[in-house]
RNA sequence: GUGGGCGUAGCUCAGCUGGUAGAGCACUCGGUUGUGGUCCGAGAUGUCGCGGGUUCGAGCCCCGUCGUUCACCCCA
């Protein structure tokens, strides 16, 4: 009887040894500069009732017509596999009232979100994300902070071939006064059934449509940076004048398109040049309306998302993930079954004063095991017999160089230490 | 959801105008007693993604399907 064989869901994105370790290196890269600026972690549910994402992403989006694993649990309700991170903190930070304490809220999260899209370079169905939300104050100097962060998790990375792009989508009545007459621009355009669909639901996109003749006829188009309010405008002035005090290069995008409803004010996006047509790495901004439409306290918010997936892509295509491979410092090798027992306690041993160490398994030859090593990395080679364990010291090899010395074992660490 | 490319050993691939499958790398063992990297030798591994069809005969042709990949769309 033979069983046939098991594969992942289509489009999903796994990350098995080595690569792992590389995924693991990036992720810590992205979200360590948030913990160092007080930050802290919240563990989120991965699914949620979907009518947080109605609500919280917009019913308009793409995210929530078309790209939702949306599903009916044992109980009857409406579950859905998060396809964003903001709209599942905001509910655990209103449902637990950490917004009650002292403001603003800092917390960071990382794991796994769920869009069911046709699977593209960079673009999985599941796929990886770290972010953080700074929650209760409307300060430029936050907003600042909060790009600076992304910023430096990219730098951390190495990366150089990204760009900051920021803008800033105002408040709502601006966005209004724009939207009005920036349809009365596009219905004048000679535009396909298609355009003029997506035009109907959020006009914004069109600015985003890759076609040159599209291009060039929005060139005219009134653009949302023009309908600002005085307020809107001298917060941006000073995000931008505080991005300038880091020293943090960016271009100011007007016709910036983000995916979710709820952005307002300072909205940024940062992209990468060597990554095919899924370019956007992290982005983000900030969100007025969101918590009160989610049953809080009307109080404003800012916060990113880096993707983990296309961070590791841009530091692969830079070429700037670190060499070194995880390398245990010692490898054991017992000859024999009768030298299992004592080579594990060895092992262990070690292990608890701090040294990584492996051992040989099986019934291999000992050149066989020697050659397990010598792949391992290790930097020292131990051979146990029976006149190791009478004489209570080993002959430990050092592999770059292939010299050996004599140790005691309940010395072991004065060597693997220095 | 729409369109194009691709699916042959663990990996990267070759396989001429259809005649029942190969290379390199990797892997395992060996080259005499308990020491790796080089070298030499030996060995194992494939329902040629899956299902139909055409044919005396299909890895090669046709159809379908699944997967993958790239682009549109959208976004991390």
């Amino acid at each position: 009887m033979k069983f046939e064989k098991l594969a992942a869901p289509k489009g999903v994105r796994e990350y098995l040894p080595p690569e792992s370790q590389a995924f693991e290196w990036v992720r810590e890269q992205l979200i360590s500069p948030a913990k160092r600026a007080g930050y802290q972690l919240m563990e989120l549910p991965v699914f949620e009732d979907t009518s947080l994402f109605n609500r919280g992403v917009g019913e308009s989006t793409d995210v929530v017509t078309k790209e939702m694993y949306t599903f009916e649990d044992r109980g009857g309700r409406s579950i859905t596999l998060r396809p964003e991170g903001t709209a599942g903190v905001m509910r655990a930070v209103i449902e637990s009232n950490l917004d009650r304490g002292q403001l603003p809220v800092k917390v960071w999260y990382s794991g796994q979100f769920f869009r069911a899209e046709r699977p593209q370079a960079g673009r999985y169905r599941q796929f990886y994300q770290v972010g953080i939300e700074a929650i209760g104050i409307d300060d430029p100097a936050l907003d600042a902070e909060v790009i600076s962060i992304a910023d430096q998790g990219f730098k951390n990375l190495g990366l150089k071939n990204y760009r900051l792009e920021i803008t800033s989508l105002g408040d709502a009545a601006s966005r209004a006064a724009h939207r009005v007459d920036l349809m009365k621009f596009i219905s004048k355009l000679d535009l396909d059934e298609a355009t003029r669909a997506r035009a109907e639901i959020n006009p914004l996109r069109i600015f985003d449509d890759k076609r040159p003749e599209i291009k060039s006829a929005m060139q005219d188009a009134p653009i949302l940076m023009d309908y600002l309010s005085d307020y809107s405008r001298s917060h941006f002035e000073q995000v931008k004048s505080y991005l300038d005090a880091l020293g943090i290069s960016y271009v100011v995008n007007t016709r910036m398109v983000r995916g979710l409803d709820y952005y307002t004010g300072t909205t940024f996006e940062f992209v990468h040049d060597d990554l095919g047509a899924q370019s956007g790495i992290g982005g983000g901004g900030r969100y007025d309306g969101l918590m009160e439409v989610l049953g809080g306290q009307a109080l404003s918010g800012i916060g990113f998302g880096l993707g983990v997936d296309r961070a590791l892509l841009a530091s692969i295509a830079e070429n700037t993930l670190p060499v070194g491979d995880f390398t245990s410092d010692l490898f054991i090798i017992p000859l024999g079954e009768e030298m299992k027992a004592f080579a594990l306690t060895v092992a262990a041993n070690c292990r608890r004063q701090g040294f990584s160490v492996e051992l040989a398994f099986g019934d291999r030859s000992l050149k066989g095991a020697m050659k397990g090593a010598d792949k391992s990395g290790a930097r020292f080679v131990a051979v146990i017999g029976d006149s190791e364990r009478e004489s209570g010291s080993v002959e430990l090899k050092r592999m770059s160089d292939g010299t050996s010395i004599s140790v005691k074992i309940s010395e072991l660490q004065t060597v693997l230490g220095a």
